[in-house]
DNA sequence: TCTTCCTTGAAAGTTACTTTCAATATAGTT
DNA sequence: AACTATATTGAAAGTAACTTTCAAGGAAGA
C-alpha cells in the first residue's frame, strides 16, 4: 500500500518535469507510514532520525507537494497549526428542493470534526449520512 | 433581538466585575447587526465609521470576550484567519445501530463548513440532515 | 560527461494574532 | 460631586507558524 502512494508520488513527479530526491523519499515514506494526522514539526522529527539533514522548509514543501497530488489533506483546527493526513476518499450530497439535482460534494474538514464529536462522546462512527437541502444556483435566478 | 443580545452582555459584565464602555457598546452592537462570518479587520472597519478612535486590539479583545460569554463563535477556515459570528443554535444526531439510542449534538464548525462548501456549489442552504451512525459507548463494550 | 533546470537549507519575510505597558476611564464609595 | 481602586484602551513590541528568497548543490535527459 505505502508502495502504491510512492508510484503515484513518482508518477506525479515524472509528469510535472519534477525530480525524485533522497529526501522526498524519505518524507513522503514517513508520512505514508502516518496513519493519523501529523504536523509539519512532529514529522520532521521523524524525518531527521533518518536523514538528520532534512530541514523544516523541506518537510513542508514535501507536504504541499503530496497536497496538490492528493496524497494528503491539510487540516485546519482552531490551535493555530495545520495538521496533514493520508488521503481517503468520500462524498456526501447537496439536494436541489426544487429541480431535484443532486451534487456530489466531499470535505475532509467536515469529515475529521464528525469524528472528533464522535470521539468525545466515545461514539464508534460506522457510517454517516450527511445532506443538504436548498437551492440550487440555476433553481435560485427562475 | 440586539437589545437581548447586548442586556447579555451587560450581566456578564456586571457579574464579572468587568466594566461597560463606550467601545466595548459600539464593538458589540456592530457585532450583532452582522448576520455572518465577519473577521477582525472587517469588524474594525465597521467599527472605526462609528468611533475612529477605536483600534485593532480593543476589537479582538471584545470579541474574545463575546465568545466567553457566549454570545460569538470564533471559526478557523484554511485562510489563516478566525471568523466569529453571532451565536446561535442547532443540533444533529449520532444513532446507535444496535440499541437505537439517539444523541444529539451540535458543532458550530461543522455547521459553518457546511456553508463554505454550500457557497462554493453557489447553492442556497434551506436546512440539512447530518446524522452518525454507530455504536455508542455502551453497547460497544457488550 | 554536459548542461539545464529543479531542490535544498538557512535566513529573512509575512501574517495574524497576543501580550505588554503607561495613560485613561469606570463605578462604587464618601 | 470628588475620591479611589481597579479595569480598559491603544500603540508598540512580541510570537507562532508558516512562506518566500537566494545561493549552492543535485537530478536527468542529451
Amino acid at each position: 500500500m505505502a508502495l502504491n502512494l510512492m508510484e503515484t508520488l513518482k508518477g506525479y513527479l515524472k509528469e510535472k518535469g519534477l525530480k525524485q530526491t533522497r529526501q522526498r523519499e524519505v518524507i513522503a515514506s514517513t508520512f505514508f507510514k502516518t496513519d493519523k494526522h501529523i504536523g509539519i514539526e512532529e514529522l520532521l522529527e521523524k524525518v531527521k532520525n533518518i536523514e538528520p539533514s532534512i530541514g523544516y522548509v523541506t518537510v513542508y514543501r514535501t507536504l504541499l507537494l503530496l497536497k496538490e497530488c492528493g496524497l494528503a489533506h491539510q487540516r485546519n483546527f482552531g490551535d493555530g497549526q495545520s495538521l496533514f493526513e493520508n488521503a481517503g476518499e468520500h462524498h456526501d450530497h447537496m439536494i436541489c428542493i426544487k429541480c431535484g439535482k443532486i451534487v456530489e460534494f466531499e470535505d475532509d474538514r467536515i469529515e475529521a470534526l464528525q469524528e472528533e464529536v464522535a470521539k468525545n462522546y466515545h461514539f464508534k462512527i460506522v457510517s454517516h449520512r450527511h445532506e443538504i437541502y436548498g437551492a440550487c444556483s440555476f433553481c435560485q435566478t427562475e
